[in-house]
DNA sequence: CAAAACTGAATTATAAACAAACTTCGGGTA
DNA sequence: TACCCGAAGTTTGTTTATAATTCAGTTTTG
């Protein structure tokens, strides 16, 4: 049998009830619906990611757990799993730090999330129904809509990218390029809002949509490259 | 995905020494050169790849732990780090099992491996040194060597395809192929050893060869492909 | 005066203990 | 006979404690 995934996907947003360390609930009620190093490895995520643990920063444990209200374990076992993403580097005997990308680093991370995104996007040209077209279609009008809002144009752009890979189905592919995408949001200038590369990538979004319609393959690839390129350039200046 | 590995791997001159990671005795070495979950981590893959822990078949903390002569903790730790391999999956309150592939699954992971390969291929023709070359061809004839002995044959082709991946010099992508090597060995039938297979791999391997010392990057990518694509053939059956 | 070594605190790695939850087995009832 | 309910046992998740190591500050010696 396959095996299930659970249902916690990385974007649970809904963190139902936060330990207080003060304890001053008497309410024994207590609704574990995912495990607390997840949480711990979430809220971490979350930090990193906004830079608030900067890169190169070693990771206090106990400082930390005591923020968390937990004790070091899951803390512990959260790193771990960090580090198996890349976002962390953990040292012998001397703990954990936040991973830093060097500008090589972004360059190959860059290139493998292009290689990626280019196949799944000639799998879905071969391989996506009318309505799964159509669905994306939607997503680029939200893009197309978005374009006042450079927040809600990452958003958006994050959404279509993301629902490319879920329709190309392939688990493993889909694990990867969300560990490198996390990877590449470590550094500081992911700046793909540089005034005039937001218009220009919507152009070239729009260009791939129309290959994608047309389920012109090889074209939807080359496009996507030449988007993916271009982002890598946006992105890798200060 | 595990990125950033301890840099054990390379010839660094510190601590060559090796505590004997079996040391059931009674004896602590005080010289703990590698974290104890990471041993612990290492034992498992091999435990899983040797079917000795069968896919499906659930994890018991203890009893391992036991075994190994260690706590419950470096063993959790461990599973956690192999969960993020894709070795096991863990289930809420219910532990860890080994993960089981599908033959989709497999297919998924062949696709990947090839698209990774492929792409590294290329890189390696247009930059690799001739030295560099001279020491790929050097690997192919230990292929040509073991044609007789399939578990060296098996052995000399991980080592080739390995090097090929180091001198493609890409951090990221070589974590990954890892990994994705490991998922797949996971199958039971890996058995590129099927009488006919084994001549003709040699052969395909031959042919990326020239297209290598001829540095001729399409062609070499294309042969890779074809390569993959047999390789997987010959190891979807039972 | 500088450099090496020693001692102390702080932090990590591991182990053991504790509590909650899922599973299993048994009994009762419709 | 089949199904539902419940308690005991086993296993996981989390907390707490212990041992070992690193780092910083100080001291001592050449």
């Amino acid at each position: 049998m396959s095996p299930l995934d659970a249902p916690d996907a990385s974007s649970s947003a809904t963190a139902p009830k936060m330990p207080d360390a003060g304890g001053a609930g008497s309410e024994r009620v207590r609704l574990p619906s995912t495990a607390l190093y997840q949480q711990v490895a979430e809220r971490l995520r979350s930090r990193i990611m906004a830079h608030t643990l900067a890169p190169g920063s070693w990771i206090d444990e106990q400082a930390l757990a005591a923020e968390y209200g937990t004790s070091r374990t899951p803390l512990r076992e959260a790193l771990k799993v960090l580090a198996a993403e890349g976002l962390v580097t953990m040292k012998l005997r001397r703990g954990a730090y936040v991973t830093e990308v060097s500008e090589r680093d972004l360059s190959e991370v860059f290139h493998l999330l292009s290689l990626l995104e280019c196949d799944a996007i000639g799998v879905v040209t071969g391989r996506a129904s009318d309505g799964q077209l159509r669905e994306l279609e939607v997503l680029h009008a939200q893009l197309e809509a978005a374009v006042t809002d450079a927040d809600a144009f990452f958003a958006a752009n994050e959404r279509f990218h993301m629902r490319l890979l879920e329709i190309a189905d392939n688990r493993w592919r889909n694990q990867m390029v969300a560990d490198l995408r996390q990877v590449m949001k470590l550094n500081r200038h992911h700046s793909l809002l540089k005034e005039g590369r937001l218009t220009a990538s919507l152009q070239e979004h729009r260009a791939i949509m129309a290959a994608l319609t047309a389920r012109d393959a090889p074209r939807a690839q080359q496009l996507m490259r030449e988007h993916m390129s271009q982002g890598q350039e946006a992105a890798a200046l200060p």
